[in-house]
DNA sequence: CGAAAGTACTTGACGTGTCAACTATTGACT
DNA sequence: AGTCAATAGTTGACACGTCAAGTACTTTCG
């Protein structure tokens, strides 16, 4: 409307097209994962934070870390994937101020089976997307951002 | 917890380095506009989405695509940006259906105040970040990836 | 023309996250 | 040891988005 305002600049493209990527992204990874295995994205990181961590087990105050939210959110998250049978609390034998989360049997195999999803869809969406040594390169300037 | 399982599959960090670096620059940009402005992050873009059409004016159905909001959302949304005097509804004289969304005199004085704080922290957090030609060169992966 | 399908937006019921206050436990300092 | 600040997690009240049904208007087509 005003050409010769501020908000005309350029540079505030570069953060619009991150949103876009992301936002593209996560919904198609987000539909598949519901879809295929009928969990959420967000279920699916929380079981993998977990998975990946060597005694199999994470402390809720990281859980908070990993997922963004306040601590109030990550209690009701585990709460609900608690009920559905994914988690479960197991208390610290050192601290007994602190809950344990780790995955049941039905959380171990519903991780294996939606990180085939998962990375199916990383392969399809990105990964096929970009020519030779521009994964790296991605990886390398989203790094710098980030840290 | 098991070195042969999928779940340790490398392609799977791609997608985490974008999660990660589009929620911490989301969220500084967003902590500068609610600090300085008293703004949303997500109320900055619709003010800008709306400023920067050529009539200044959308239609509801268009910030439905522009939010990733369902349209219930986006009416309770503009519902609360109206209340705030941001923003007003005006009715579309060539069909009755349409909602038109328009800036208010205060929306467009705190679209401007608001550019400034966006591009100053797009400036600071993304752009002083990369070296040369590595703005055009991730503005040019991450639209492959979103298109 | 008139009925039926389509489109734009709104609304009620509900899911899920935040915020701030609270409980329980631990660590630090005298 | 004994108090007092710090830390981990939970909870009630609330904010904000989704979903599906509803209203109003427009378009299509027999």
């Amino acid at each position: 409307m005003d050409e010769t305002s501020i908000i005309g600049d350029p540079r505030i493209t570069l953060f619009g097209r991150l949103v876009e990527a992301y936002a593209s992204l996560r919904q198609q990874l987000d539909d598949e994962m519901q879809q295929e295995v009928g969990l959420p994205l967000l279920w699916y990181g929380v079981l993998l934070h977990i998975g990946r961590s060597p005694e199999g087990v994470r402390p809720m105050s990281e859980l908070t870390e990993a997922t963004a939210f306040t601590s109030g959110g990550v209690t009701r998250l585990v709460d609900r994937m608690e009920a559905a049978g994914y988690v479960e609390r197991r208390p610290c034998p050192t601290d007994r101020r602190v809950q344990y989360v780790g995955l049941t049997e039905t959380g171990r195999e519903i991780l294996e089976r939606g990180s085939e999803v998962h990375i199916r869809g990383i392969q399809e969406h990105m990964l096929d997307r970009l020519g030779p040594g521009e994964v790296e390169e991605l990886d390398r300037l989203l790094y710098k951002l980030a840290h």
